[in-house]
DNA sequence: GTCATTTATCATGC
DNA sequence: GCATGATAAATGAC
């Protein structure tokens, strides 16, 4: 009579949702503007948090996969950094 | 046990500097993560259920019933307090949700 | 001991 | 069918 079937309910797993295309856009332009040590402390997570509208977990779940799925396709296509490094670039220098 | 817990700050592992992509290597050799079976899960919620924090010489009786490491029984207990933790945080922050809702 | 992580796995969205 | 967010083992810093 312990963890009865959690499989069924509390757990968060079963009522995931994709976060939203400004957050996905947030999350990315930081990740890539901080390529070299994409670790943010607790404040740019709080605050990332705030803007991006999630919580704090969720900014460190987004971050730890990013960063290992990010590492495994290390080598292969990842357009997706050469997309938010140009648009870095181009909000640099007008 | 847990009674001493002053300012916390937990630095993370390998704080490598500027140098770029270096976040990338390898740290150590790890070993592949394994789920445990539903019988060894039950059998030790059934005894964090009795005391978050496990014995010696309960930790090796788990660790021998459960065919596990007695080093696997001390890290299950440490992720599960954290877990709990977790959630306690989260209905925390519901409540609160909640108690601001009603008095708007 | 806590706790931010890494990694594989799970469950879901589409 | 994979992409994606959350969770479960495992490590390391302190």
């Amino acid at each position: 009579a312990v963890m009865i079937l959690r499989s069924r309910f509390l757990d968060a797993r079963r009522k995931r949702r994709n976060f939203s295309k400004q957050a996905s856009e947030i999350l990315n332009e930081y990740f890539y503007s901080h390529l070299s040590n994409p670790y943010p402390s607790e404040e740019a997570k709080e605050e990332l948090a705030r803007k991006c509208a999630i919580t704090v977990s969720q900014i460190c779940n987004w971050f730890g996969n990013k960063r290992i799925r990010y590492k495994k396709n290390i080598g292969k296509a990842q357009e997706e950094a050469n997309l938010y490094a140009a648009k870095k670039a181009a909000g640099a220098s007008p | 046990p847990p009674g001493s817990l002053g300012s916390m700050g937990v630095s993370v592992p390998c704080g490598t500097g500027g140098n770029p992509l270096e976040w990338t290597g390898q740290v150590t050799v790890r070993k592949k993560r394994k789920p445990y079976s539903k019988y060894q899960t039950l059998e030790l919620e059934k005894e964090f259920l009795f005391n978050a924090y496990v014995s010696k010489q309960k930790r090796w009786e788990l660790a021998r019933n459960l065919n596990l490491t007695e080093r696997q029984v001390k890290i299950w207990f440490q992720n599960r307090r954290m877990k709990n933790k977790k959630n306690s945080q989260r209905q925390a922050s519901q409540q609160q949700n909640n108690n601001n809702s009603n008095t708007n």
